[in-house]
DNA sequence: ATGAAAGCGCTAACAT
DNA sequence: ATGTTAGCGCTTTCAT
């Protein structure tokens, strides 16, 4: 056995050792103002001696809520997330509060097990990328005391919180650059229209060429990907680039998918910017480090976390405001060498 | 007010509406074998309607320690170890647990703060990747009671567990792999030698020549890096490569740094891997993306994750052995274009 | 300024 | 098979 004795010491055994009573221990504790000097710094003294550790689910349990947020993401490994959690984490710390953090995976199931366990746990609220908006289940929970904010999607309804990034606005940044370099023939390399994301981008590349006075039906062709990858991406370029008419430049659903058209570019003897332009989307940490170094467009994914935090925070603080903001943040166009 | 009544209903009231005791509703949750059919039914049936969510907190008050694990990195935004994190939340779940991620931006004092409100949680144990080896008040608070785990850190001590990657076996491999390619003039762009990764590395690439029968002193030379990043990479490669006597190969300490020195070649006109081979380590996703693939080396962050996590639960089983056990993982050589 | 006592919601031992 | 009861460790009235 390393472990010396089973039971940790808590406020009773540093009460009797002190010889006061565990009133006073708590009053030390939680209001040290209110305790004569003398009285709290015996009591200190023994916490020390006693390695006295505060029991914080006792406490969480008599308060009634925990000191942790937890937050559902589609899969951590992903950059998006990550510094998204990492804004997520910095504001709780701020609040004394820590960070649960769930990988759904996209499934369901996943999901549901997770929003029920924390639920359990009685943690102060829950952010959450939905797989599948199952909208009813997360304002029951909300309606039970739960207070829930949607990451990276806007909330459907006016009773729940949500912070989420203009898509729109990010493909019409995009093609906006583009057009201003005086291209005239766009293709749009975009993911599945389910996801609401290539959708959204998409109607903001139309906007762009509309707002120039152009006819995107004339200018801007889109391809959509079956998934997202690399290397669908390649394969999808190497037959398009066989047709004649080809573009002048290409728009990417994400720097992912970018490298894969930078690297059938390549393989044609293509060179970018001056043959094709190339556009991304997301500025991953490697955008800037490519070959030829990519323009793309950034999201604040680290302010979105904090933000997200902070509604969740005065959303689970009773004296504030009952209203549930929905917040949007704006892309960002980082023009580097490839358009 | 969004939320109708304050507080949740508890086992209390499924009770009275069922009309049973509340012992009767605890059996239904833990051990629905000892209830009678049609109690049970009833039961359960009154708990849907009420939306009863047991409460955690009580629960594992009750229980003596809670249902999640605390996980201190360097950084969350690591893709090191947000994979690694991986892994230790799959592992977690599959024992009903979930995970507590915290970021100490190498900061002791973050550090110190974290472990401490971890600690009051009363979690199942602590994954800690140190930010400089304080083993005392580690093991103290594993003498509290509370599992530590090391992570991607060799224990100096045989009283706490720990999962790492063998550095010495790493840096042996990659320059294997040059020497059995020929390359007998190696420059090995390392980072700091104050960090252990770093000199573990060198050690593992001196080893290899030495093997293969060749005085490492002739044919291995050491720059080192005051910050692994890409741009120090490509500033210091810029010096190197005017001297006279130039590498045929080059190994750096990490892919960010392969990518500072591809650049830099690709500036001067070098062709990797023609002119200078070049190899990585970690295997970061874009490695594989880059327009010369990298030849890098390869580490099982994700199963060491679930490795770290398997030992904290084994360690925090009571009716475990007691042994401490220090797990070894082996990095992998990955070939590619750049070696 | 300090002490005594109630109870947060649950589980498990014991009684029926 | 079901009910009763004693805590888990803490905070907080309410007395003193």
């Amino acid at each position: 056995m390393t472990t010396g004795d089973r039971r940790r010491n808590g406020i009773r055994e540093v009460a009797a050792t002190a010889g006061v009573s565990i009133g006073t221990v708590s009053n030390v504790l939680n209001h040290p103002g209110v305790v004569a000097a003398g009285t709290r710094a015996r009591v200190e003294q023994v916490m020390q001696e006693l390695g006295f550790v505060r029991n914080g689910m006792a406490r969480q349990l008599r308060e009634g809520r925990a000191a942790t947020a937890g937050t559902l993401v589609l899969d951590i490994a992903n950059p998006f997330f990550t510094e998204t959690a990492r804004g997520i984490e910095d504001r709780l710390a701020e609040a004394g509060c820590m960070l649960t953090l769930c990988s759904t995976d996209q499934q369901p199931d996943r999901e549901a097990r997770y929003l029920h366990m924390l639920e359990e746990q009685g943690v102060r609220g829950i952010l959450v990328t939905p797989t599948r908006l199952d909208i009813e289940s997360l304002l029951a929970m909300q309606r039970r005391g739960v207070p829930i904010v949607l990451l990276d999607c806007p909330s459907p309804t006016a009773e729940i919180c949500s912070v989420a990034i203009d898509d729109i606005r990010g493909g019409e940044l995009a093609a906006a650059h583009l057009i201003a370099r005086g291209h005239r023939r766009v293709m749009f390399l975009n993911g599945p229209p389910h996801v609401q994301q290539c959708t959204a981008r998409s109607r903001g590349a139309h906007n762009a060429f509309q707002k120039a006075g152009l006819d995107p039906a004339q200018h801007l062709f889109e391809v959509a990907l079956p998934r997202a990858s690399t290397d669908r991406a390649e394969a999808v370029l190497e037959q398009t680039l066989a047709l004649p008419d080809q573009p002048t430049a290409i728009m990417c659903v994400s720097d992912i998918v970018a490298l894969g058209v930078m690297r059938s570019l390549r393989k044609r003897g293509l060179k970018v910017p001056d043959d094709i332009a190339v556009v991304g989307y997301d500025d991953v940490p490697f955008a800037a480090e490519l070959a030829t170094s990519l323009t793309t467009i950034r999201q604040p994914t680290y302010d979105l976390g904090r933000a997200a935090a902070t509604l969740l925070l005065t959303d689970a603080d009773p004296t504030a405001s009952d209203g549930h903001q929905q917040l949007t943040y704006q892309p960002e166009l980082i023009v580097r060498e490839s358009a």
